[in-house]
DNA sequence: GTCTATAGTAGGATAGAC
DNA sequence: GTCTATCCTACTATAGAC
């Protein structure tokens, strides 16, 4: 069955990410180890070999996968806290969690389905996701909006700032999740369209004054980055 | 087995209720016709009498749930249009949705699990539960908006205004969401504190002046209505 | 209207050969 | 390292009695 004899490590892997999909689509309930199998290329008893069950199948798939960053994510840490970088920090975390990442990092869809699996679960994996979104894109954001007030663009509000992290990140994640279905959604105009005008929203949410967001966001002009 | 006869429509309905919390915890691949047979109280045998098969069971449940709305929901379209009317339609959406409806309607986390159910499936559901939801308070929401522009409370912005609701509906939607694991969350805060900052946060998305928002919201007295 | 008993299948997991 | 064959349990669904 299996085209080529991997070693132990190679087959581990393979499994792994033949097994992620499936899990990803149809919950651990619904996957079946011959899925699995057939997915890999291999027998249902390979599997065993490998794997004591197919619990430790699933539970590995969410360890290692939210350990993986997205690499664009990965790089918000480099750019100096500006207004300009809060606004375009907003637009990458919403624009990457809504239309994916493109040829650099096409999973987010698995990862949307393993996230929402999570919280029909027992919130695990989310929380580790979340932890790891903090941990690359927080501390810039943070120092953004602070650099935003000292600007005089931004205007606090009450709450923390961590929670106004959250409600944007929350908003881009709940619009991926919606689209989730490839069906017609409520939402009016074209998605690109919708992802600006939910960046606008947030904007405007977190205390961005509106004629701070009319200098720095060009959705339009982002868009052609096709980032 | 059966506690008392019912008539075919009484037990009907039961089997219904029984299965509804069945499938929104553990989806429809995770629950078994036993798991709904002991929970209704009955034989496996009897829920083929009512039902030709399981999944005959879940969809009726889906076409049920949808069409039930919470009761303060439906009374939203009594309220005049104006700017308050606008603070307080998105209180009571927010409030609903994340800390539920106490005892007036306590099934909100029975809904969630299957918003969430399906939009890992087919998306059916949402969309119908979607198209309520906008049916009892997007009219209200909407002439409040307009009203709020032209009492000056509010700024335009870029997008249609129906998108707007949508951001306030799915941001009220994902933090119940996040909520459904019983664990610790990355928000900061109690929940009571949350939602009343996520208010705020969409209050200023959609376009409401602070000092709008200053006269109008005020969370604290609403919390005591424990609406 | 409801049950017990059971058919038939699919699921997770293992034994043992190569 | 990989497979075929198999075990046993759990699952959906039905038959037939009360």
């Amino acid at each position: 069955m299996a085209d080529i004899r991997l070693n132990t490590e190679q087959r581990h892997k393979a499994i792994v990410q033949a097994a992620t999909p499936l899990f990803a689509r149809k919950g651990f309930a619904g996957t079946t180890t011959k899925d699995i199998a057939a997915a890999a290329g291999v027998s249902e008893a390979l599997l065993y070999k490998h794997f004591p069950s197919k619990q430790a199948i699933y539970k590995e798939i969410l360890q290692s996968c939210c350990k993986t960053g997205d690499p664009i994510l990965a790089r918000v840490h480099e750019l100096e806290a500006s207004t300009s970088t809060l606004v375009h920090v907003i637009y990458i975390l919403m624009h990457r969690l809504v239309l994916g990442g493109g040829a650099t990092h096409p999973d987010w869809e698995t990862r949307h389905r393993l996230m929402l699996n999570s919280l029909l679960e027992d919130g695990e994996f989310a929380m580790l996701v979340f932890d790891r979104v903090m941990e690359l894109t927080y501390p810039t954001f943070q120092a953004s909006m602070k650099a935003a007030e000292e600007a005089g663009d931004f205007v606090d509000g009450p709450g923390a700032p961590i929670n106004r992290f959250w409600f944007v990140h929350h908003l881009g994640a709940i619009l991926a999740y919606v689209r989730l279905p490839k069906k017609p959604l409520p939402h009016e105009g074209a998605i690109q369209e919708v992802v600006a005008q939910a960046c606008w929203f947030v904007l405007r949410g977190i205390g961005l004054r509106d004629e701070a967001i009319k200098a720095h966001f060009n959705p339009k002009a982002l868009a052609l980055l096709q980032l």
